[in-house]
DNA sequence: ACAATCAACTAAACCGATTTAGTTTTATAA
DNA sequence: TTATAAAACTAAATCGGTTTAGTTGATTGT
């Protein structure tokens, strides 16, 4: 069964391509083409299981129903979870949705942006690198329809939607300074995301309200490339004798994974001599040793918004739609702090 | 800042469109365009930021540089890592690559492979629902290049990469009879995939080596997507006095994942009254309490062939190229089994 | 001295749609 | 009766590239 294309319908049916086209479009009425001629077009296409040429349509229309998704790494649950629900909620509004990974690199970002603006996305949803302001201005300036989500720029004017990354961290700080911790050590990101950034103000924040002082040396700030060997030497830090931390906050799933490993490889009691609270989490982080307790994203609720804006915003529709937003995340209490 | 086309450098620059678009795609020695003429539009072409639309470039040739990906799931930690790996190899070899989930949805994943042929997608890796034979022979009737992985249709010839599933499960059934173990029970899911009968009869030769008697009851066969509900009564079921088994092997990450939480929620001990295997892992199956024994799945070489196999049937360069590849997992052996 | 060859281009068709600006035929209004 | 409008179409341009089949002018061989 080859292929069939709309000249072929034409061709058979005797009608001129621009009915075909017309009818199929579901502009037949108002383009007043026949009932019936409508009726033979949409029978015959059915039939030979017409389906338009998308890089034809696209190209013609300069269109092409479909939204780009840039995300830091597509391997890493939170993304791909975030993909998953995009995915999903474009699909059930039209849209074909168009993956890839920046893996962390500026440069890449920027390439995979031109890349799908020349497929003619209608759109890009972007968990940036945050080291393309100038790239994103640009989009701006061209009145491209985007939306940031996760990490954002906060000095630049645009859609977004992110998780309260302040508060989330600080709840965290506050549920481990409420059950009696005072030396709360922190392990995240060498700072330029925004979000790690705010992670570290809500540390310091809950730190401030129970008059603790901050610091510096109870924060370990790793490379995002090179978490793994670094986390070693942070936690033998922050283990030190005499000032050894009593809990460490740590400010991704990775790094609370690597962590633990380490505590359990140095044999520290969790959460006995260290408690222990992730910001953002893992399928199994309820069966782990013990049951960690973490702060938990919005993970669908982010991907639905983003997409509901940017689609808003293509399509035009609702022009007083609220296009920042900041979710709140919620803290699963689970045994890694001990109890009251 | 706007768009470039080949029109607008050919005007500039006096030359011909088929001038710029021999030289831009490095045709231009081949087809006799003086060194300087081609000096002057790669130059204006890289002032001016030229990219190509993909959209008109995949339709003038019928190609795409592009090739498909279709999982049953992009959420799912075993897949989300595949695309990973696999967007990372395309991309290796120019090829971009377009992402769909059909959530274990023939009828969609039908839609999918047609939608990306319309894209014009030069070739197609498909982790299949194992329900859509005749569009996967008419793909291979057609001679559209394909790979399938980790699902494979055993009754047509096909390419395709895939785990050792029988051996895989049998090592892991091993693993508990070696340890002393004797009741086996076994959770999976109803059959209806390759992959799936395989781990059964893997459960089973396993058994068979050991001169145990193979029972029906023992092996629980639970719904994909209903698991979450079924699994408390397959547990109950498996822990019925007087013949309650001593250990469970489950068929799948996420099997494993709701009945390690089931088992604890009854207060089960893990392994010394229940061991358990998981084939295939989560990130954090060695944090859990106990570490999770687990059939590792060799994600990335899985990915990286697959490509392999497909890039080289779409440019037909190696025609000797094995097609058919069965992978080795590998026990990693923790604790949730107890040890000698 | 003249055909053949070659270097260095280009015009125009084509890919498969969409869409604009008509055209033809019939019905209606003045 | 004639202009006007409406119904039911269609030809051809267009989207932005690629590619085939030439063209032109200079060089070479005999």
């Amino acid at each position: 069964m080859k292929k069939v294309f709309l000249k072929d319908i034409a061709e058979k049916l005797n009608v001129s391509k621009t009915a075909v086209s017309l009818v199929l479009n579901n502009k037949g009425d108002e383009n007043k083409i026949s009932q019936e001629t409508q009726q033979r077009i949409i029978e015959y296409a059915k039939k030979h299981n017409y389906v338009p040429n998308q890089l034809a349509r696209g190209l013609s229309r300069g269109k092409s129903e479909t939204i780009g998704l840039i995300i830091p790494n597509i391997s890493d649950t939170f993304y791909s979870k975030i993909a998953g629900y995009v995915e999903l909620k474009a699909k059930n509004l039209g849209y074909t949705v168009l993956f890839s990974s920046s893996n962390e690199d500026p440069k890449k970002e920027g390439e995979l942006i031109r890349s799908m603006l020349n497929r003619q996305v209608e759109g890009l949803i972007i968990a940036s690198t945050q080291q393309n302001l100038k790239e994103i201005q640009s989009l701006k300036h061209d009145k491209f329809p985007f939306v940031l989500i996760d990490r954002h720029y906060p000095e630049s004017d645009t859609n977004y939607v992110v998780v309260d990354n302040f508060n989330g961290l600080k709840t965290a700080t506050e549920h481990l300074l409420q059950l009696g911790r005072r030396k709360i050590g922190f392990i995240t990101l060498k700072p330029g995301l925004e979000a790690i950034k705010q992670r570290l103000l809500g540390y310091q924040s809950a730190l401030r309200d129970f008059n603790i002082e901050y610091k510096e040396e109870l924060v370990k700030e790793l490379s995002p490339g090179n978490y793994e060997n670094e986390i070693e030497s942070a936690i033998r830090e922050l283990l030190k004798f005499p000032n050894s931390v009593d809990s460490i906050v740590f400010s991704t799933h990775y790094l609370t994974s690597v962590g633990l490993r380490e505590l359990k490889r140095k044999n520290v009691k969790v959460p006995q001599e260290v408690a222990i609270v992730s910001f953002d989490e893992l399928t199994a982080f309820d069966l782990v040793d013990p049951p960690i307790t973490a702060v938990i994203q919005p993970v669908k609720d982010i991907a639905n918004t983003a997409v509901d804006i940017l689609i808003n915003e293509i399509e035009g529709k609702d022009s007083t739609m609220d296009n920042k937003r900041i979710l709140d995340s919620k803290l699963e209490i689970r045994k890694s702090c001990g109890t009251f």
